[in-house]
RNA sequence: CGCGGGAUGGAGCAGUCCGGUAGCUCGUCGGGCUCAUAACCCGAAGGUCGGUGGUUCAAAUCCGCCUCCCGCAACCA
């Protein structure tokens, strides 16, 4: 009975802000993977969180009038909050300030030491006096300090560093030969900026900040964000502490980021477990990001990007569809609100939403809503294309969520879905209803559309978990006493998503409301641009 | 010469590795249908594939040079 484990994980959020619609894109991805996952049998276990150890925390903190716990506590219930409301089934949430977590870095930290890989040495820099913050010459702003402009001094401190050299052929290795990150076109840039240069020691401690977690056997250094966040993948699933035993999880088989701290996942924390011993994560995804703060964007067009008001206004499910539809491959893409209205009215409401509505209407208005046991046999090509077509979609999206590309998953789906439009017009119901000797053949056109939506609906139940079991009620998949919708009916099982003819021949329809509504893109664009 | 990605009809993208009728989605225009959420289906218009020079019977695709945009370069998803 031992299920086989997939382990998937979102970064740990640094909330130096409430998060945005950026985050969603991340978390919301992991989520229909993790979602998909469960469907297919696996035990999975999928983690998000909050980083909340950094200088900048302190001074927003500050900032706020607010002591950098209090901050922070607030910022995590934020997180909370809209992954609550994003539906996101998350299993684990870690904040790096739980004190299971303070602990079990300290022990990593005094584990590494002690097998050698870190020792005490000097970190020289510039410092910004006022800011008490180290930079490096190129991130310096006209030679000056790039938060505040001000001048900088040459300054040097003690600091604890990490020997990358012994893991430098390892990582190499991961990256050229495991496949590890994907996409495949940012492996170069690892190899050329880092690795063949020849990788640096790690600077893993600070001394100007008391907001962290402390060396252990030295308590004036504090351990800075590597060994501090980076193992939270291991933390959360109890290495070296006792409130978890889910070692069982690791190694992770994915890893989501966006592409800023492809490096830090692909080098650096894989250096942290080689030095533990520890085995190596299967893949590290990285997406591209949403632009919504660019010159382009948010200012001139006033794009609204609060995703609790997107989904408030457009139904979660929709704002999960557009962005996991829109993710980008690997570029970025330009977030507007004219974007995300266009794919839930051409997508959600015209091509799926009206399927459903047309397709359950015309059972009831020809057959009273429930269809007859005999349809009678047709050998139609048009049947059979669309037949082949649909008996096929789940080892393709299968296939695609593996990869994982997401957007190209749903793509295939809705494929399917705009065949089907086609399908009705190319057997045209309202004549076969119109003959009585054609009532047979109108039966089979009819639940040949139903099994097309049974089969999409289950499909894109991952990712549109809500709205998708209103869909099962109106075909006929969920009888009036399934309360919550379907969660443990036989019907949408992934099994019987991978084959044809499951709903009984003589099911019963039941017309509900409009599932995905059309949204006038002029008005909302210009409501939308009233808010900010 | 720091590294990398990109420039394709009005918009967003695929195609470039392995040269050979320039494809998809949205939008626009015309037609069809009437089951449906003014939705659906069909058709059309619209591109000298960033510029330039070369290789070739043939270049979006290969090679040289140039222009512009973006990302990374020790904590922005």
């Amino acid at each position: 009975m031992n299920k086989k484990t997939f382990y998937i994980t979102t970064p740990i959020y640094f909330p130096s802000g409430n998060p945005h619609i950026g985050h969603c894109y991340t978390t919301v991805a992991c989520d229909a993977i993790a979602r998909y996952k469960r469907w297919q049998g696996f035990d999975v276990m999928f983690s998000t969180g909050t980083d909340e150890h950094a200088i900048k925390i302190v001074q927003n903190a500050e900032a706020a009038g607010l002591g950098p716990q209090e901050y922070v506590d607030g910022l995590a219930e934020r997180f909370k909050k809209l992954w609550e409301y994003m539906n996101i089934s998350y299993d684990r949430f870690i904040r790096t300030t739980d004190d299971y977590h303070k602990s079990a870095v300290q022990n990593i930290f005094k584990a590494i030491f002690d097998k050698g890989y870190i020792y005490k040495g000097e970190y020289a820099g510039k410092y910004c006096v006022p800011d008490e913050s180290f930079w490096t010459e190129t991130q310096l702003k006209d030679g000056k300090c790039p938060e505040c402009g001000r001048e900088v001094i040459d300054a040097k401190e003690e600091a604890y560093f990490m020997k990358m050299q012994p893991f430098a052929e390892k990582i190499e290795k991961l990256l050229t030969e495991a496949d590890y990150l994907k996409p495949h076109s940012r492996v170069n840039e690892m190899l050329n900026n880092f690795i063949k240069p020849g990788l640096d020691d790690l600077c893993v401690t600070r001394t100007t900040t008391t907001w962290g977690i402390p060396v252990p056997f030295d308590e004036e250094h504090i351990i800075y964000v590597w060994i501090d966040a980076l193992t939270n993948y291991i933390t959360l699933l109890g290495y070296e502490n006792d409130r978890y035993d889910d070692m069982r999880f690791w190694a992770a088989d994915l890893h989501m980021t966006a592409k800023e701290i492809v490096r830090f996942h692909s080098i650096i924390w894989i250096a942290i477990l080689l030095a533990l011993d520890l085995p190596l994560p299967k893949r590290l995804y990285s997406h591209g990001w949403i632009n919504f703060d660019g010159k382009k964007m948010s200012k001139s067009l006033g794009n609204v990007v609060d995703p609790f008001i997107l989904g408030e206004r457009y139904g979660v499910d929709a704002v999960r569809y557009q962005i996991l539809r829109d993710m980008p491959f690997s570029g970025d893409i330009d977030f507007s609100n004219e974007l995300m209205l266009n794919r839930i009215n051409t997508d959600l409401a015209n091509d799926l939403g009206n399927l459903v509505s047309r397709t359950v209407a015309m059972v009831e208005k020809y057959f009273d809503s429930t269809l007859p046991e005999n349809h009678g046999n047709f050998d139609s090509s048009v049947d059979n294309e669309l037949i082949t077509m649909v008996s096929s979609l789940r080892a393709k999206v299968d296939e695609l969520i593996e990869e994982p590309q997401i957007s190209s998953a749903l793509t295939e789906i809705f494929k399917v879905i705009s065949r089907a439009n086609k399908y009705i017009d190319e057997t045209a119901p309202w004549i076969l209803a119109k003959n009585e000797a054609d009532k047979p053949r109108l039966a089979e056109v009819l639940y040949n559309l139903l099994e097309t939506i049974r089969i999409c609906s289950c499909l894109l139940a991952p990712f549109m978990p809500t709205t998708m079991k209103r869909v099962w009620k109106q075909i006929g998949m969920c009888s009036s006493h399934c309360a919550d919708g379907c969660g443990s009916n036989p019907l949408v099982s992934y099994e019987n998503a991978g084959i044809w003819g499951v709903l009984p021949k003589n099911v019963t329809v039941k017309r509900g409301e409009i599932i995905f509504p059309r949204f006038d893109i002029a008005k909302e664009t210009e409501y939308l641009g009233t808010i900010k």
